[in-house]
RNA sequence: GGGCGAUUAGCUCAGUUGGAUAGAGCGCUGGUCUCCGGAACCAGAGGCCGUGGGUUCAAGUCCCACAUCGCCUACCA
């Protein structure tokens, strides 16, 4: 059949609410041409699915929407449009005035059918879209310091970060992961001393640990290596000269574990930005001086102080101390400038909630220096609480007994934790139970969307082993597809571009996951009540190609979420 | 004290930016298996959307006040 010319325009957009706008609009236009209607600024038209079916296949409130300019009652405009309206390609089974003046669209047996052709077009790249158009964006996510493993705190930000990722590249946006290395100021020098304590220690020294300082196994574990390489000598070195060699070396030596453990879960940096090059070329010092300029910098005392104030912070922060040493801070505003410099136009960046106070002041900095407000953007992800069967496991970082994310992956695996931590908006609290995560069982949604894959790559097996071609388009007979299951099916499948945009648009990665259940449970309780494969052969064929883009759709989005697409289970 | 965020079913939480009769999972009760995979499905019970005002054709959603809870309130990072 013929592809109305709406679906090449809009092809991101779902295709039959664009038809049903572009009838609006046109009915808009006669109904005013006519003089029915009073000349008014065309208003931005929503259509969107019904939940009910009683309300048709989709439905619209524009005429409420023009009640308040138009001055007529919403019913009558309601009238006036749904009368004006040529549906030239007979899309339309009828059109309905419900309610306070809802326009309730009946689509024609078989209509939607067609909406599955663009799934199977666009192959791996449905739910693509050019939204972005190829502005250039940065994810800065984890950025933990490189004093201690990853935990499983950060496994949140970790896949949130990721994801986000994969949704904005989707959408049309060139993205770029990066992952700051705070890699200078005192905590690094309480890493080399702690080490430095323990190997001390492995050498038959008591010692005791100021506050501050690393307590982790791993912390033993670096002395050792160091012990093993370079012997004793250290011994005799004064602490202050010697300190240096240590933290360079357990920093280095955490950084590669940090990298490896993320690798391990799937998630892979374009750049590890070290804090310490922001020093080396003076970076920090040019940012002073910039702002300086700008008169957002005054002396007080013997600190310098930035104005944030200026931007609606609650009050001025310190970029230089008393003492002369710039403060995080400062190193910060030079990372994100340096950020803008390199030509990303958005920069994203992804916090743990506690540093919610931390926004307005960055925000500041970041227009302080000539950018958009917008320009900056934060996801906050919310403290995880890790549990045991139902029971709290104890953590301190102090005392260095934390579950980290490697063993969290050993543990229930890549997908289960991945998919779990995106079960929340990233701003609530979030229980993650070990072993309800590694419970192959109903309780765990990771497997309920894998299986649906899993079904349904049973049923392409079957078909092809008893000879059933897959139809492609053209072959398959449209009318076929009328149960309700099977128009929701459709229906729903045509929503996945919309709700990978509506993640993108939001900065909300969780929708997906929630998308997913929805599409896996009508596959699920259409498979329970149909059989896809029968005697009936163009039945069959329509089924196959319904259920091969319910397929896509699942490979799709669980490709985005990093989790992998099992066809056997 | 000030700032930010939360408050929706027994529990954990969604709610597409203001739309029609507020949803899901878990738990609970009762069902489905001659079948393309039961890691599935179906039915049922369960609600003053924290409280009180306001805005309008329409409020879980926007505004104000209050209550309760959490977080922030560094010349730390």
């Amino acid at each position: 059949m013929a592809l109305r010319p709406t679906f090449f325009i809009y092809e991101e957009w779902s295709g039959m609410k664009q038809v049903l706008v572009n009838l609006l609009e046109k009915s808009i236009q006669s109904g005013m041409d006519a003089r029915l209607l009073p000349p008014v600024a065309p208003p931005r038209i929503e259509v969107e699915l019904t939940k009910d079916p009683g309300h048709g296949d989709y439905a619209s409130n524009i005429a409420m929407i023009l009640a308040s300019q138009v001055k007529k009652n919403p019913r009558e405009i309601a009238k006036i449009l749904s009368e004006g309206i040529e549906d030239r390609d007979g899309v339309l089974e009828k059109v309905e005035i419900a309610g306070p003046g809802f326009l309730n669209f009946f689509i024609r047996e078989g209509e939607l059918t067609t909406l599955l052709e663009t799934v199977e077009r666009q192959g791996d790249r449905y739910g693509s879209s050019n939204l972005g158009q190829g502005r250039r964006v940065q994810v800065e996510f984890v950025s933990a310091n490189p004093t201690g493993p990853l935990h499983i705190g950060h496994a949140r930000g970790a896949v949130v970060g990721d994801v986000m990722a994969n949704i904005l590249a989707a959408v049309g946006y060139q993205v770029f992961r990066e992952y700051y290395i705070n890699d200078a100021g005192n905590q690094m020098n309480n890493l080399g001393k702690s080490v430095l304590l323990r190997y001390r220690e492995l050498l038959g020294e008591t010692v005791e640990f100021p506050e501050g300082c690393y307590r982790g196994d791993y912390i033993r574990e670096l002395a050792a290596e160091l012990l093993k390489r370079d012997g004793d000598r250290h011994l005799h070195e004064k602490p202050d000269e010697i300190i240096p060699l240590f933290t360079d070396y357990a920093a280095s030596a955490i950084l590669e574990g940090i990298k490896e453990d993320l690798r391990l879960f799937g998630v892979v940096f374009d750049l590890y930005f070290s804090e310490r090059e922001l020093y080396r070329d003076d970076g920090v010092g040019k940012l002073l001086r910039t702002l300086q300029e700008k008169d957002f910098i005054y002396r007080e005392g013997k600190a310098l102080w930035f104005r944030t104030t200026a931007f609606g912070d609650e009050k001025d922060r310190v970029v230089v101390r008393q003492n002369g040493e710039p403060t995080y801070f400062a190193a910060d505003i030079a990372y994100h400038r340096k950020k803008f410099l390199r030509g990303f136009e958005m920069v994203i960046d992804i916090w743990g909630a506690d540093h919610h106070g931390y926004i307005p002041r960055m925000s500041a900095a970041v227009q302080a220096l000539g950018y958009e407000r917008d320009a900056l953007k934060v996801i906050l992800v919310q403290l995880v609480n890790l549990l045991r069967d139902g029971k709290p496991v104890a953590m301190s970082t102090r005392s260095g007994e934390f579950v980290t994310l490697h063993e969290v992956v050993d543990e229930v695996g890549k997908d289960a934790a991945r998919y779990n931590f995106l079960m929340r908006r990233s701003d609530s609290h979030l229980d993650f139970d070990l072993e309800l995560a590694k419970r192959q069982s109903n309780e765990n949604p990771v497997y309920y969307v894998q299986y649906a894959h899993a079904r349904i790559c049973s049923i392409l097996r079957i078909a092809a082993e008893r000879g059933v071609a897959a139809p492609t388009t053209g072959q398959v007979d449209a009318g076929l597809l009328r149960l309700p299951e099977e128009i929701d099916l459709i229906k729903t499948i045509t929503r996945f571009p919309e709700v990978v945009k509506g993640a993108a648009r939001t900065l909300e990665p969780h929708r997906l996951t929630f998308y997913l259940n929805d599409l896996a449970a009508i596959f699920h309780s259409y498979y329970n009540k149909n059989k896809v494969l029968s005697d009936d052969g163009a039945l069959t064929g329509a089924r196959l190609f319904l259920v091969s883009s319910v397929l896509t759709v699942l490979k799709n989005a669980l490709k985005m979420l990093g989790v992998s697409t099992p066809e056997k289970m």
